[in-house]
DNA sequence: CCCTTGACCAAAC
DNA sequence: GGTTTGGCCAAGG
């Protein structure tokens, strides 16, 4: 199992849908915590992996100041499975990605 | 309990 | 524009 702070991180992901985006600080913001940076650590760890077949959308997470940010099975991957959902990236960049932003 | 480690962030240079 | 710096918070050793 995970920690509840996870497992609140996990289930608010879970919300965003196919063709969105949320920022790690919007995410952390979205469960009332300030820990946006835990929150990487909670993708990096992800017992619920998109490919592995779980729900929990882990490649829709980027940084703040529209940069893809990292992934634990490659940043490349990450920015596949993005653009196949129809965002467009640019040299490692979402191009106006405050356009893709999910709202909670 | 102290220390280290990050899929981070904002400001400063 | 990029890079560095200090701060942030939860987890794990």
């Amino acid at each position: 199992m995970t920690s509840p702070f996870y497992n609140k991180v996990y289930s608010a992901l879970r919300k965003v849908p196919r063709g969105k985006l949320t920022t790690y600080r919007n995410l952390a913001h979205s469960i009332k915590s300030k820990a946006y940076r835990a929150v990487g650590t909670a993708m990096n760890k992800n017992p619920y992996s998109f490919a592995d077949g779980g729900d929990v959308p882990c490649h829709r997470v980027v940084n703040s100041n529209g940069k893809v940010g990292k992934f634990a099975s490659g940043t490349e991957n990450k920015i596949n499975l993005l653009k196949r959902e129809g965002i467009p990236i640019k040299d490692g960049k979402i191009e106006r990605f405050e356009e893709f932003l999910y709202k909670f």
